[in-house]
DNA sequence: GCGACATATCATTCATCGCTGATACGAGAA
DNA sequence: TTCTCGTATCAGCGATGAATGATATGTCGC
């Protein structure tokens, strides 16, 4: 229906956020942005778990946001998209500008930082 | 710590795209993306619960994404930082290439869009 | 001061997600 | 074929977060 879709949009870029709302596919996605690594790589530029890493490879995969490519017994993942990049830097660039707010917001999983009072 | 510093960047991003991750605070960030507006009118505008609006609108205050602006017994909100409309603008425009891939992962939440099988 | 309105706070409940460990699958080498 | 390695899958546990409803704080008009 049409007047949904602004809910639905909304849906939606809340999933494409979820997917990058995680220091594991960040980490996962910050590798991928220096070219194509099979899954083992992966694991060695992020210290995850091998189940771990395939588990959210298969999630990224399926959204779209990268890329897989079956090269022998080997799998070779790549970002699905440039903007994807884009998007990751510009988070970067912003965080810049209010890290010190992100930090001290203690709302949401504060694992590196430490939580307010 | 200085060799800490990458996995600490990786926290501070996944937390804020994780205060983007979510429909109710995307509808209240892009509601506000047309300008200051009070939470009476943010309710308004997102069909949420007042004291929904005003838990999320605490949060984003805090995490920078929006900045408040006492102005007799109303309160004005309106976006943070530039960057946070190109971070929102720059999702929609993936949406458009990914969008498909989106819906179709059944990892997160899926409110509206069906799980795949 | 008193009542009405705008906003903020709190505790509880409910659902969701990430990680782990074990295991299954599949392709290549010997 | 058989063994080994790379990857995928699955069930369960632990933790986190979002929404609700009631209530507190604070500001304006009368």
């Amino acid at each position: 229906m049409l007047i949904d879709t602004k809910a639905q949009t909304l849906d939606l870029q809340a999933k494409l956020f979820r997917g990058l709302a995680d220091p594991s596919r960040l980490a996962i996605l910050t590798a991928l942005r220096g070219g194509p690594l099979h899954v083992g790589a992966v694991v060695g530029a992020t210290q995850l778990s091998q189940s771990n890493v395939s588990n959210h490879l298969r999630c990224l995969s399926e959204c779209g946001l990268v890329q897989a490519e079956p090269r022998g017994r080997f799998v070779y993942y790549r970002l699905g998209d440039a903007r994807v990049g884009e998007l990751l830097q510009l988070a970067l660039d912003l965080l810049g500008g209010v890290a010190n707010g992100i930090a001290a917001c203690d709302r949401y999983g504060d694992e590196a930082t430490k939580p307010c009072t």
